[in-house]
DNA sequence: CAATCGTGGGT
DNA sequence: TACCCAAGATT
């Protein structure tokens, strides 16, 4: 098949199979003149980064109803956003979908840019997000390559270069496919195509539009395409974190500094996650005791976190982080490994027999 | 270019 | 259990 046989082949497919999603405007209602809203677009694009359609379901809703504009959510606060991000991760998304806001509304007049190479200039937006917004929200015929393309054309024209060397081929095809009309419904088919049917361990290629051109398929190797670089091993860190909660349910917490790990969100204050850390100092005098463990893997490490809870005097002074009172906090606005240090020592706390 | 950066679900 | 993976971006 040419390469724009190719294409039709997927956008039929598309058009009875697409699926159905919040931010999404569907085949049906797109060629009838109805577009996305480019904000719902670039949100659900960052949400999706390396995240599962799923996941971002809920967040997704809940962003929208709270900030339905992206000057809402310009003018929203740090912590609210990063709160309501929770539990999401990457949580540098998160700094960036401020920071993008923001510039929309102030270098913009408040519109996105309509273009994949402005886009690609604002916080958060890389290749692929300025690719598929462009595409999606705009019509533009951008390449869009993200997993599911990888994997599609990886196995369409059976690369076998492992990634991510392969990536510069993987896209000139991607871009070969790219018809000049309806390119955001064929990255979303491709993205679909690739979410339902040629997935990465058991691809369905009995029922794929494209198996009669598959070069991967008719060599019997599509399975195990595209081919990846093996992956270090994830050494164990050890840390401490310290659950202080006061009896009016004020919670002695700090907020991380934007760079790294978990940066810019609350949690529990602690000495350095390493193979061999110190011991460190509680931030507050109060009557700690270890009441168990929470095991957490990150991307590249294991993590042991030793839990101390206390509950602390009502005119405890705290040495290191703030007491958040009840009022303005939740533990589904921390990151999941802190929430998880904190559903621990509350339930210690608990069976102490006093109240929360 | 390689390292960093989360989490939950599937196998 | 341990590993893989998911609509990547940044440094």
């Amino acid at each position: 098949m040419r390469d724009e046989e190719l294409s039709a082949a997927l956008l039929r497919w598309y058009d009875a199979n697409a699926r159905v999603m919040p931010w999404r405007v569907g085949p049906e209602a797109r060629r009838s003149g109805q577009r996305p809203d480019p904000y719902g677009v670039w949100l659900s694009e960052v949400m999706l980064q390396q995240t599962t359609v799923a996941a971002v379901r809920d967040y997704f809703r809940r962003f929208t109803e709270r900030w339905p504009t992206v000057g809402d959510l310009a003018a929203a606060e740090d912590g609210q956003v990063m709160a309501e991000w929770a539990g999401l991760g990457y949580y540098a998304r998160a700094r960036n979908l401020l920071k993008c806001a923001r510039a929309v509304v102030s270098d913009h007049g408040g519109r996105f840019p309509e273009t994949a190479a402005a886009l690609r200039a604002l916080p958060g937006v890389g290749p692929y997000t300025a690719a598929a917004i462009a595409a999606i929200a705009f019509d533009e015929p951008a390449t869009v390559v993200d997993g599911n393309v990888e994997r599609v054309v990886a196995r369409l024209f059976a690369v076998e270069t492992p990634l991510p060397a392969a990536k510069p081929e993987l896209t000139a095809h991607a871009a070969a496919l790219t018809p000049r009309t309806r390119p955001g419904d064929h990255a979303q088919a491709m993205m679909d195509l690739g979410a339902t049917i040629c997935t990465p361990r058991n691809p369905a290629c009995g029922i794929c539009p494209l198996v009669t051109a598959c070069r991967a398929r008719a060599a019997g190797i599509a399975a195990r395409l595209p081919a990846k670089a093996p992956k270090p091993v994830k050494p164990t860190r050890r840390g401490t974190a310290f659950v202080g909660l006061r009896g009016d349910g004020a919670a002695l917490l700090e907020r991380r500094p934007d760079r790294g790990l978990l940066g810019g969100m609350l949690g529990w204050p602690g000495g350095e996650w390493s193979e061999a850390p110190l011991d460190p100092a509680p931030p507050a005098p109060g009557n700690w005791r270890r009441v168990g463990e929470v095991r957490h893997t990150f991307t590249h490490f294991h993590l042991v976190l030793e839990v101390q809870a206390a509950r602390l005097a009502p005119d405890a002074a705290a040495g290191t982080g703030t007491f958040v009172p009840r009022d303005s906090f939740s533990p589904a606005d921390l990151p999941t490994v802190m929430r998880k240090a904190h559903d621990i020592a509350r339930g210690a706390l608990e069976g102490d027999g006093a109240d929360g």
